[in-house]
DNA sequence: CTATATCGGAACAACCCTGTTGCGTTCCGG
DNA sequence: CCGGAACGCAACAGGGTTGTTCCGATATAG
């Protein structure tokens, strides 16, 4: 799979999805520009397979309370956010959702959907266990919580992010709210 | 101006800046190629002009209340947001920030830096009158508060946000939090 | 009215990317 | 040992983009 390093790469450098081409990938994978089309039918199909090799499954989260878990979960999605290739190919992705719309639709349904579903039932929990308010919307938590991170994810300056500290500062946050006593 | 007007419509319409070519914008803007080279020398340049194009000043905020003030500039900023041809022209740009440094540079200098600054200014006012804790990071609180906004502007689905309701909406809850009392 | 500037149309060579084909080579398993 | 499968190299035609140039039409200003 160095065709799939090279597409990380080389988007992790700058490129486009559609402005890549399959000599640039040939080239940096060291690979024949012939096998790619033996292998793969079209670019599309070879993007495909690198989403598949930056998804990676989530882990369970099970612990004392709903606020523990809500910063574990933040910290996994900035370690994630954290890795450059990966990052980078999710940004190209939704700069040109337009023209690869089954990669589009495939990275909502792989990646962005379970981590949505993990957070809903950990706030719910939450709800459940009277850690947090029931009269707040589910999903703008959830907006809250990751929106800081994915925006960093999207503006590219998502470096200076530490998995600890700002999960942590996040979640209390949030939860405490920013108004005087 | 119609050569700005046409890159508008064509990278809204999903082309990416380093893949629109000048043939297309010049079709499209009515307009020939030979003129779009008499007046910009390269592609960076009338891009340039296309960023100015999208770059309207901020109103100013003087509210009796900073958590008004607050609701008053994310309401302008999801306003903004909602603008297809400028947000989709904000996304490719962030996209492809490597292949147009300069681009990049004047985005953050006159539009992000801009914005960020008044909202510093803001929360700073609710700090001295009492009305936000004081022992919070500003930017971090920034971030919060824009963060679900501009993660939605990233991955391309603004249109259902409600300039009102939804800059009420978080202004509400980063204010009181979602810790159950 | 006229002269100058601006524009559109067309053509040009040079380059890059795409699919595809053909052929020689290398590697691995039976 | 041998044969098939996978690979690399080269070439091809076709299409697109880039700068640039030349020329004719048009409009604008003096």
């Amino acid at each position: 799979m160095a065709a799939v390093d090279a597409v990380l790469d080389l988007v992790s450098a700058g490129a486009t999805l559609s402005g890549l081409s399959l000599v640039m990938i040939a080239e940096h994978a060291g690979v024949s520009r012939n096998s790619l089309y033996r292998r793969w039918k079209t670019k599309d199909a070879l993007y495909l397979d690198v989403l598949d090799a930056i998804n990676k499954p989530l882990p369970v989260f099970d612990g004392p309370t709903a606020r523990q878990d809500i910063t574990a979960q933040l910290a996994i999605l900035i370690l994630r956010t954290l890795d450059a290739r990966a990052g980078s190919m999710l940004r190209a992705l939704l700069a040109e959702a337009g023209a690869f719309p089954e990669l589009h639709r495939r990275y909502f349904e792989e990646i962005v959907t379970p981590r949505r579903e993990v957070m809903y039932g950990i706030i719910r929990r939450g709800m459940a266990a009277g850690e947090i308010r029931t009269d707040v919307d589910v999903a703008l938590v959830n907006e809250l919580l990751v929106g800081p991170i994915l925006a960093r994810l999207g503006s590219g300056n998502a470096d200076n992010l530490d998995p600890d500290k700002t999960s942590r500062q996040l979640t209390d946050l949030v939860f405490e709210g920013i108004a005087a006593p």
